[in-house]
RNA sequence: GGGCGGGUAGCUCAGCGGUAGAGCAUCGCCCUUACAAGGCGAGGGUCACAGGUUCGAUCCCUGUUCCGCCCA
C-alpha cells in the first residue's frame, strides 16, 4: 500500500473526480424520482424556475443548496419527495437577448423577420441554451426530478394559462381597459408597477407663466417635465387658496399651442405650500394628473407615440424625441418671456427594470387583473398561519403590499410569451384612420380556442389579440400547473399544497404573492405551507453582483476552478493564477453556513476555501479510520453489548446531541446553525478528540478493546456521513461506500437519516475534567514553547478524591494526548520546584522545568492570570453585594454566581501561592 | 414622504435578558506514520452613540447617527 493511498483513498480530497461520478449514478438509478402516489408522506418543493436565457449565478446556487438540503433531508427521512424543476420563458429578457443577437449577427430587427419567424428563432435559442441550467444544477448536486422538468411555455403550462385567463375573464376578474400605464419606450411594451424601478436623480424644475384669458394676469406653474405642457388640459389650484380663489372656473391660454384650458380646483393634487400653488394638469402623461383628469372629466391628450416621440397632437413640435422636445419647448418659452426660472431639483424617476430606460406613463388599451378580490384571501391565509412566512419579519412587508395593491396590468406588447386568448372581429371592430383595427374600441371575444365566428355579426374573419401575457402570469400558476392542472392528476392530489416555497426575498411580490392569490383562487387552498425567504447574495464588499461591475461569480467557476483569464475582475488581485477548484460540496457548505436569516450574504472565496478544508478534513479522518478498520466488520453486535470506554460513551453521547441539534435547526430552517453544529462536532469533537483517543486502543494488543473502538469509529463516521449528506452529498456518498458492510448497490442519499437517541450526561461530565487537565498541560507546553514531541512529566494536584480517582482511571487518555512521560496525581500540596503551573477548576497542573523555566516570564504570566481572575471576582462581588440582586434574581442564578465566587477565590489563592513559590 | 433591516474581534458573520462566540486572518512551537488544505497553544471586543425599563441590557423600549433594501 503506497503512502499516497492509505486506506484505499488518495491523500488529499479531489472533488472534481468524485463529483463527476456520483451525479450520474444517482440519476441513472432513479434516486431523484418522486412517486405520483405513495403511502409515504409527501414532501414537495417547486424550484423557482430560472430564466431560460440565463445562466445560474450564486443566488441560484443558494436556492439550489438550501432546497436540496431540505429535499435530501426529507427523502432520507422516508418522505415521498418531489423537487420539481423547470425554466421560465422570461418574456422581455429573452426577447431582448435574441433581438440583440439578431442585430449583431444578421443586422436585422425582429420586424425584419416577422413575428412567426422571430418566435421560431427564440425557440431555437431556448433549445440551445436551456440545457445549460440543468448542467449547472447537476454540478451543484441538486437532486431534482428531471423526468418531470417543465417549461412555462410547454403545452401543459400554456393550457393552464389559457384556462386561468378565460376563467378570470368569465368571473369578471380580468378586463380590458384604456388606462394610463407604465410604458417602456425602448422595449415598447407596457409594464406592471413592479417592473418599474425608482431612482433619485438630479434634474431641474422650471417655472412657466400661463396667461389668464382676457386679463393681463399670469399664473406661474412649476414642472419637472416642461415638454408635457403640450398635453395640458387644465391648470389646478387648491380650493382654499385665497391667492387664486377668484380664478377658479376661468380659462388660461396654454403657451406655444395657444389652447384654452380651464382653471380647476383640486384639493388632492395641489399642495398650496409647494412651489407657486398652481399645477399644470397633463392627464395622459402623469399618474396623479390622470386621477385628477378622471375626477374632473378632463380631456386626455397623448402627445407621445410608442417610442416616446412627439406626435401630431404636439403641433409644431411633432416628430421629436421627448428630450429634444423638452429643449425646444424651453427655448421657445424663454424666447417669449414665459420661462420664469430653472432651478436644480432632485426628482424620483421610474426606470424600466430590463432596459434602464426612463419609463413613460402612456394611455393605452391593456388587460388588467382585478386584484383586490384575489388579495383578500391571500392576506387571510398568512394571517391565519395556513402559510407561514419565514423569517416572519416579512409578514409586515407582505401585508403592506397586499393591502395597497393595484390592479395588475398583464398584457405586454411583445412577441415572446403566451399570446392572449382573445379575438377581435374584423367586421365589427371600428378602424383607425390608417385602416387598422382600432383596438381601443374593440370588443374582445375571450375563448379557450379560436372561435369559429363572431357572436355579433357571425363573420368568420377574426384576429387574435397580438399581445402576450406578463411572464409572472404563467409563473404565478407554477405550483399547480407543473403538477398537471387543469387535469385532476394524482400528482396534484399528492403534492398540492406543496411543503415549502424557498426563494429570494426580492421576488416576494413578483412571484410569491401572485402564486398565493392564484393558487388559493383556483385550487381552493394555499400553494405552500411555508415560504422561506433567503437573503441576497452580494460580493465580499457587500455590493450587488452585476456584469457591469465584473464581480459576478459563476457557481461553476467556484466548483471547477478557472484559468487565469476567466477570473472575475474583482477577484483578479487575489487569484491571479485562476480560481482553484473548490468543489460543489465546499460551495454548498459555505452557502448553508452563511444562510443565517439576515438580508444579505457576502460571499467570500476565503470562506469557501475554509469549507474546502473541512471536506478535506473529513476525507482524511475517513482515510485514517478505514486504514485502521481494515477487515474488521462490526456485524450485528450492538454497541451497547460491547465493553465501552469513557471515550466511547462520550463520543456516542456527543453524536446523539449533534443529531438532535441538526434536526432542531433544520426544522426551524436554521441552515447556518445546523451546518455549524456539524462542523464543530465533526472537526473538534470527532477528529480532535475521539480519533486521537482511539489511537492507543487501535494500536494496542487488546483485541476486544480494539474492535470496540473500530465499531464506535465506524458507527460515528456512518452517523456523521448521514447527517452531513444533505449538505455535502458528493463526498459523503463517496466515503460511505467504503465503510464495511455497505452494499454496493445502496445509496447514502436513500439511506435513513439518523434519529437522535439518549445522550449520556454522566459520560460527558466525567470526560470534562480529563479534557480540562489535558488542555492545562498543553497550555503550559505552548506557553513554554516545548516541542510537541518532547515528553514531559506533569504533576496534577487536587483535593477532590473522586476527581483524582477519575484521572487515575483515565491516565491512559491524559498521557498520550498531553505528551507526558509520566503523570503524577497528588493531593494539593507544595508544587514541585521550578515548575510552570496552570490552575483549573479544583485542580492545579505543574510541569517541572528544571533549567528550562524562564522565571520572569512565568511570574508575568501568573500575574496576568491573577489580574484576570480578580477582575472577574470584583464584578461578581459587586453583583452579589447588591441586595436587590440577591432578592429578585432567580435563586439558581444567584447560586451559580456564589459558587463561581468560591471557585474563583480558590483559583486566585492557588495562583498567588504558585507565584510566591517561584 | 412611508416601511423594513443592519452597525458585535483586523475581515465575514452567529448570538438577542443572566460569565461575549465561530470561521478566516495574526503571533508562537511543531513536517508527531489521517490530514501542513494540518496539529498544539496564544493574543485580540467600553457588542454605533445617548437616554429609559430591569436586581441585571450586546439583547427589550425611546431618541440620535451612519449604511442598506423595499414602497410611494
Amino acid at each position: 500500500m503506497s503512502d499516497e493511498n492509505q486506506g484505499g483513498l488518495p491523500k488529499a480530497y479531489e472533488p472534481s473526480e468524485v463529483e463527476a461520478r456520483w451525479y450520474r449514478r444517482w440519476e441513472d438509478a432513479g434516486c431523484f424520482k418522486a412517486e405520483a402516489t405513495s403511502s409515504k408522506p409527501p414532501y414537495c418543493i417547486i424550484l423557482p424556475p430560472p430564466n431560460v436565457t440565463g445562466s445560474l449565478h450564486i443566488g441560484h446556487a443558494l436556492t439550489a443548496t438550501l432546497e436540496d438540503i431540505l429535499i435530501r433531508w426529507h427523502r432520507m427521512r422516508g418522505f415521498n419527495t418531489l423537487w420539481q424543476p423547470g425554466v421560465d420563458h422570461a418574456g422581455i429578457a429573452t426577447q431582448m437577448v435574441v433581438e440583440r443577437e439578431l442585430r449583431k449577427t444578421e443586422g436585422k430587427s425582429r420586424h425584419d423577420l416577422g413575428r412567426a419567424e422571430f418566435v421560431r428563432r427564440v425557440w431555437e435559442w431556448k433549445e440551445r441554451y436551456g440545457a445549460r441550467i440543468k448542467v449547472q444544477h447537476e454540478a451543484l448536486g441538486a437532486s431534482l426530478d428531471w423526468s418531470r422538468e417543465r417549461f412555462t411555455m410547454d403545452p401543459g403550462s400554456s393550457r393552464a394559462v389559457v384556462e386561468v385567463f378565460v376563467r378570470l375573464y368569465e368571473e369578471g376578474l380580468l378586463y380590458r381597459a384604456n388606462r394610463l400605464i407604465n410604458w417602456c419606450p425602448d422595449c415598447q411594451t407596457a409594464l406592471s408597477d413592479l417592473e418599474v424601478e425608482h431612482e433619485e436623480r438630479e434634474g431641474s424644475i422650471w417655472e412657466i407663466r400661463y396667461r389668464v384669458k382676457g386679463q393681463d394676469r399670469f399664473l406661474t406653474v412649476a414642472t419637472t417635465r416642461p415638454e408635457t405642457m403640450l398635453g395640458d388640459t387644465a391648470v389646478a389650484v387648491h380650493p382654499e387658496d385665497p391667492r387664486y380663489r377668484e380664478l377658479i372656473g376661468k380659462t388660461v391660454i396654454l403657451p406655444l399651442l395657444e389652447r384654452e384650458i380651464p382653471v380647476i380646483a383640486d384639493a388632492t393634487l395641489v399642495d398650496p405650500e409647494f412651489g407657486t400653488g398652481v399645477v399644470k394638469v397633463t392627464p395622459a402623461h402623469d399618474f396623479n394628473d390622470y386621477q385628477t383628469g378622471l375626477r374632473h372629466g378632463l380631456p386626455m391628450i397623448s402627445i407621445l407615440d410608442e417610442a416616446a416621440r412627439t406626435n401630431e397632437a404636439a403641433g409644431p413640435y411633432a416628430g421629436l424625441d421627448r428630450f429634444k422636445a423638452r429643449e425646444r419647448v424651453i427655448e421657445d418659452l424663454e424666447e417669449r418671456g414665459l420661462l420664469v426660472s430653472e432651478k436644480p431639483h432632485t426628482l424620483s424617476i421610474g426606470l424600466c427594470q430590463r432596459s434602464g430606460t426612463i419609463v413613460e406613463p402612456r394611455l393605452s388599451p391593456q388587460w388588467f387583473v382585478k386584484i383586490e378580490p384575489l388579495a383578500k384571501p391571500a392576506i387571510e391565509a398568512v394571517e391565519q398561519g395556513r402559510t407561514r412566512i419565514v423569517p416572519d419579519t416579512w409578514n409586515t412587508t407582505y401585508f403592506h403590499w397586499m393591502r395597497n395593491i393595484q390592479d395588475w396590468c398583464v398584457s405586454r406588447q411583445l412577441w415572446w410569451g403566451h399570446q392572449i386568448p382573445a379575438w377581435y372581429c374584423e367586421a365589427c371592430t371600428p378602424r383607425t384612420r390608417s385602416g387598422a383595427l382600432d383596438l381601443e374600441k374593440a370588443t374582445p371575444i375571450v375563448a379557450r380556442t379560436r372561435p369559429e365566428s363572431c357572436p355579433t355579426c357571425k363573420g368568420s374573419a377574426l384576429g387574435q389579440d397580438p399581445d402576450v401575457l406578463d411572464t409572472w402570469f404563467s409563473s404565478g400558476l407554477w405550483p399547480f400547473s407543473t403538477l398537471g392542472w387543469p387535469e385532476q392528476t394524482p400528482e396534484l392530489e399528492t403534492f398540492y399544497p406543496t411543503s415549502v416555497l424557498e426563494t429570494g426575498h426580492d421576488i416576494l411580490f413578483f412571484w410569491v404573492a401572485r402564486m398565493m392569490m392564484l393558487g388559493i383562487h383556483f385550487m381552493g387552498d394555499v400553494p405552500f405551507r411555508a415560504v422561506y425567504l433567503h437573503a441576497m447574495v452580494r460580493d465580499e464588499k457587500g455590493e450587488k453582483m452585476s456584469k457591469v461591475k465584473g464581480n459576478v461569480i459563476d457557481p461553476l467557476d467556484v466548483i471547477h476552478g478557472t484559468d487565469a483569464e476567466a477570473v472575475p475582475r474583482s477577484l483578479k488581485n487575489k487569484f491571479p493564477q485562476g480560481l482553484p477548484a473548490f468543489g460543489a460540496d465546499a460551495l454548498r457548505y459555505t452557502l448553508a453556513a452563511l444562510a443565517a436569516q439576515g438580508r444579505e450574504i457576502k460571499l467570500s472565496l476565503e470562506r469557501v476555501n475554509g469549507y474546502k478544508a473541512f471536506t478535506n478534513k473529513l476525507w482524511n479522518a475517513s482515510r485514517f479510520l478505514l486504514l485502521n478498520v481494515g477487515d474488521f466488520h462490526p456485524g450485528n453486535r450492538p454497541l451497547r453489548d460491547r465493553p465501552l470506554t469513557l471515550a466511547d460513551r462520550w463520543i456516542l453521547s456527543r453524536t446523539e446531541r449533534v443529531t438532535r441539534e441538526v434536526h432542531d435547526a433544520l426544522g426551524r430552517y436554521e441552515f447556518a446553525e445546523a451546518a455549524s453544529a456539524l462542523y464543530q462536532f465533526t472537526w473538534h469533537a470527532f477528529c480532535d478528540w475521539y480519533i486521537e483517543l482511539a489511537k492507543p486502543p487501535l494500536q494496542g494488543t487488546d483485541s476486544e478493546r480494539g474492535d470496540t473502538t473500530r465499531a464506535v469509529l465506524v458507527h460515528v463516521l456512518d452517523r456523521v456521513l448521514r447527517l452531513l449528506h444533505p449538505f455535502i452529498p458528493f463526498i459523503t456518498e463517496e466515503i460511505w461506500h467504503r465503510l464495511p458492510g455497505v452494499p454496493p448497490d445502496a445509496f447514502l442519499m436513500l439511506a435513513a437519516y439518523p434519529q437522535a437517541g439518549a445522550e449520556d450526561p454522566a459520560a460527558e461530565a466525567e470526560m470534562a475534567p480529563v479534557i480540562s487537565v489535558i488542555e492545562g498541560i498543553r497550555n503550559i507546553r505552548g506557553e513554554s514553547n516545548l516541542p510537541p514531541l518532547q515528553r514531559i512529566r506533569a504533576v496534577v494536584q487536587t483535593d477532590d478524591a473522586a476527581l483524582r480517582a477519575a484521572l487515575e482511571r483515565h491516565r491512559a487518555y491524559v498521557e498520550p494526548l498531553a505528551g507526558l512521560s509520566e503523570l503524577m496525581l497528588q493531593p494539593t500540596g507544595a508544587p514541585p520546584p521550578s515548575s510552570a503551573s496552570w490552575v483549573g477548576q479544583g485542580v492545579s497542573v505543574y510541569v517541572p522545568l528544571a533549567g528550562l523555566l524562564d522565571l520572569d516570564e512565568e511570574r508575568a504570566r501568573l500575574r496576568k492570570e491573577i489580574a484576570r481572575v480578580e477582575s472577574d471576582l470584583a464584578a461578581l462581588r459587586r453583583k452579589l453585594d447588591n441586595p436587590s440582586f440577591v432578592a429578585r434574581a432567580p435563586a439558581d442564578v444567584v447560586e451559580k454566581d456564589r459558587a463561581r465566587v468560591i471557585e474563583l477565590e480558590a483559583r486566585r489563592a492557588k495562583l498567588l501561592d504558585n507565584l510566591s513559590r517561584i
